[in-house]
DNA sequence: GAATGATATTGACGAACGTCGATACGTGAC
DNA sequence: GTCACGTATCGACGTTCGTCAATATCATTC
């Protein structure tokens, strides 16, 4: 089958500013996700990992020297952060590339500091 | 003694973005501990209701209510985000007085999506 | 001082998280 | 087909988290 849809969960969090009124349970669930995504020390520097890598992608065994975890937490890790919508994967040949979604971190810091 | 200072650790994070270059552990840390203080709904959602508020700022009595939660839960939550950074604490009276910290968010935000 | 009201802390509980080793799954090479 | 390699999943473990009832702390009023 065809490249894994990247889920709307992150996508959503776009355009409900924490500070631009009172927030229901959905949109603070949302956006709540995605945070937590982020909230591990690790998949921080993941993140930062593949954003300075060569063509902004990289694959799992770039990413599991420079964070010292096991190649098993690293897929993990991963997972979460491509659940999240941070992050998407594409399989190619015996590598699995990852490379963080565009739009994905401005849309984040849009809901925390919406722009006028 | 005076007003409790505000922990630096959220805005140590308003100068290392997460796309312009690899972080180290401290720079990772200091992020994801901001980040895992919004992994919550109920944070998210208390953080909005104060946003919201009449001169930008809310009691303990004020978000019991419309979050749903026990009066020490909502202190447990309001105690996180004030050590993230993200809140202010002030004593006034019998009641304390939350406010959003002056540009708690944009560097955070800043720290996503860093404006050129 | 005692009493009241608003908030914080404590102690406990189940649930979720981060991590690993072992193992299963795909893909390309032979 | 079989083999080797990169990655994902599984099962388990200790740790952290979110929640509450009970209690303690602090500021005001009497």
């Amino acid at each position: 089958m065809t490249v894994l849809p990247v889920l709307p969960s992150a996508a959503a969090a776009c355009c409900s500013p924490v500070t631009a009124g009172v927030l229901d349970d959905d949109q603070a669930e949302a956006l709540a996700r995605t945070f937590k995504a982020l909230g591990d020390p690790n998949r921080v520097k993941l993140l930062s990992i593949i954003a300075a890598s060569e063509g902004r992608e990289a694959c799992v065994c770039d990413l599991t020297e420079p964070v010292g975890l096991s190649q098993p937490t690293v897929s993990h890790h991963m997972k979460l952060l491509v659940e999240a919508g941070l992050v998407a994967r594409e399989q190619r040949g015996r590598w699995a590339y990852f490379s963080i979604v565009p739009g994905a971190l401005d849309s984040l810091a849009g809901a925390l500091a919406p722009r006028p």
